[in-house]
RNA sequence: GCGCCCGUAGCUCAGCUGGAUAGAGCGCGGGACUUCUAAUCCUGAGGCCGCUGGUUCGAGUCCAGCCGGGCGCGCCA
């Protein structure tokens, strides 16, 4: 299905060929900035283009010039009723109503597919996310990023793209060796040993668990057996174990990752990425500059196997192996994204936490070296996420092991709440999390809010139903020009999940609908001045069906946009 | 010192990747309920879009330089 805003770039693209044609614009003038957009101002039309503007310089004609001859062409089409030429060389068209009569019906026939989109044409994307490390359940740290990568992908799917969600296991640093140490005091305690947990190593009662399944299943075997013949054995067992537990505080949010890749799965890969990069001669052994400013008076220049990173932007050379002779974090990541664009992957996304922000560059650098060129990796920075308690905020210390884990917060408000939220704020900017606030039924609560829309009109449904009414096929020739403008609204849909997903930018659908569901209520409230202009009209049922049509198309844009953010639409809220 | 992100109404934030008179919510002033059609809606006041230059027919948006805030800065992950 092409949409309306499609099928007017052709009108345009196709007028103004036929204007080349006649010879009153010159040949091969470069279109790519005309744009077909609603104006601001609903006063100025339904829709407006730039071409006119865009286009004068290159032409060496006059903007209003172009523009009048343009609408001579557009005007002629039987679904424009006017097109006028404004302020600088706008073009406005006015589209007769039975335009947006039949972009309701489209919406009525594709229900909550409408605004699915070809723009991807089936590219193969990866998108990375959370990829917390394998020591613990997931807290309110990843949930963000999860919730984010998430629709993200959604988003992208629904857009045309070919997406592969994944998630990077970071079990090879030593991270999970403390990991396999903290299990052990864990396990020695479930066969009777009094433990003390030394700092540095991980607190959290979610070990314990742990260490009983390595006691059922070893035994007394490795209490007091040194490190070396244990440690490999129970990192694998705490890792698996800990990925379980972060698979279902997934699933609590609804997520599926399609490929979890482990880092300690690389192996040959790392030297054979590293391969390619010295045969491309981006490999060199050298010394780096002490970085300037304070904290670096420990500083000793010392020869390092290096990645020349600077040769693609970034600001220095990164070391890909570490001075007892193991890689780097860093080399095992190129390794990694070697394997992605192995896999055919054209575009590569990954989401990290702000705190990685300084690593971007050189991912970026990596991959552009390793594909020539060829493939982008876009890089989301999601920031952190502050939470609250009724305006107090809420005391987290990682250290103690009493961080809010993600399950505490999707028991206690459920996981449509968390996710929206999760989605109404630019990812690169900090979130305010208040427990009291997304729970709240009023206006400044957009989950609620857009929820609400949504379950009113379930609720007029409903009641027509409940009135035994019998409603004819919906005339749409009886909606008024208030409620077309709702279609008006409803039929950016797919306009906007093309926009989000070119700019990767999902928070957008939130905002789009919290709009769609402030115009719904509007004209909602219609009906409490003048109860002739409610949706259900008891004796008027041709009028009733009309209506009822326009609240169900909107309806599906709702659920549509709420399912691409991986949220149940509410059918009624208590 | 360098890099990245951010400065928009009193507060929290949008601003459709350069368009027409900069928007919304909260808060403040005024109004509309016999409610599964008031958990809502209508309306008013409130802005040197951090500052200064530049590019452009046109800049909140792009570029440069300042000012202010956050994050990061050789082997951690």
């Amino acid at each position: 299905m092409t949409s309306l805003y499609h099928r007017y770039a052709l009108h345009i693209a196709d007028a103004l060929a036929a204007l080349v044609a006649a010879g009153d614009l010159p040949p091969g003038l470069d279109t790519s900035a005309v744009t077909v957009e609603p104006p601001r101002d609903p006063t100025h039309g339904d829709l407006s283009t730039n071409a006119a503007m865009v286009l004068a310089k290159p032409a060496g004609m006059k903007p209003r010039d172009i523009a009048m001859a343009l609408a001579q062409k557009l005007a002629r089409l039987p679904e424009v009723e006017t097109a006028e030429v404004a302020g600088p060389g706008f073009l406005n068209l006015r589209l007769r109503a039975g335009e947006w009569q039949d972009e309701l019906r489209a919406i009525l026939t594709a229900k909550t597919e409408y605004g699915r989109s070809t723009m991807g044409a089936g590219r193969p994307v990866n998108v990375e996310y959370v990829s917390a490390n394998p020591t613990g359940p997931m807290h309110m740290g990843h949930c963000r990023g999860a919730v984010v990568g998430d629709a993200l992908a959604s988003l992208m799917a629904f857009a045309g793209f070919a997406v592969t969600r994944e998630y990077y296991i970071n079990d090879a640093g030593g991270q999970v060796d403390t990991l396999a140490r903290s299990a052990h005091l864990r396990y020695r305690e479930a066969l009777g040993a009094t433990i003390e947990i030394p700092e540095g190593l991980y607190p959290g009662d979610y070990l314990v668990p742990v260490g009983q399944a390595l006691a059922a299943e070893f035994g007394d075997t490795y209490v007091a057996a040194p490190e070396t013949e244990w440690l490999v054995l129970f990192r694998t067992r705490t890792v698996a174990l800990m990925m379980e537990l972060i698979r279902a505080d997934l699933a609590l949010l609804g997520i599926r990752q399609d490929v979890f890749f482990a880092e300690s799965s690389l192996g040959d890969a790392v030297q054979a990425a590293l391969d390619d990069l010295a045969a491309k001669e981006l490999i060199y052994e050298g010394v780096l500059e002490a970085p300037k400013g304070e904290g670096h008076d420990d500083w000793e220049p010392r020869p390092q196997t290096l990645f020349r990173a600077s040769d693609f932007g970034d600001d220095s050379d990164r070391a890909l192996k570490k001075s007892d002779g193991s890689w780097t974090y860093f080399a095992g990541d190129v390794a990694y994204h070697y394997n992605k664009l192995r896999r055919g992957f054209v575009d590569l996304v990954d989401l990290f936490g702000a705190d990685h922000g300084g690593y971007v560059k050189r991912m970026q650098a990596a991959v552009k070296a390793l594909s020539g060129g060829s493939v982008n990796l876009d890089v989301k920075i999601v920031q952190m996420v502050r939470l609250f308690r009724s305006g107090e905020p809420v005391k987290m210390s990682k250290r103690s092991g009493s961080f809010v884990t993600l399950a505490d917060v999707v028991r206690e408000v459920g996981k449509d709440v968390v996710r929206f939220i999760m989605l109404t704020k630019k990812s690169d900017s900090q979130l305010d999390f208040d427990f009291a606030k997304v729970v709240e039924q009023s206006r400044d609560n957009p989950v609620f809010y857009v929820q609400y829309a949504h379950a009113r009109i379930r609720s007029v449904e409903r009641r027509a139903a409940t009135a035994g009414m019998v409603l004819p096929e919906p005339d749409l020739t009886l909606l008024d020009a208030e409620e077309l403008g709702l279609v008006r609204f409803a039929a950016q849909w797919p306009r906007i999940v093309e926009a989000a997903a070119a700019t990767r930018e999902p928070h957008r659908i939130a905002f789009y609908l919290g709009d769609l569901a402030a115009a719904f209520h509007s004209l909602w409230n219609r009906g409490n001045d003048d109860a002739s202009r409610r949706l259900v009209i008891e004796d008027n049922a041709a009028l009733t069906a009309a209506r009822l049509a326009l609240a169900r198309g909107v309806g599906h844009v709702i659920a549509s946009g709420l399912a691409v953010m991986g949220v149940e639409p509410a059918e009624e809220l208590h």
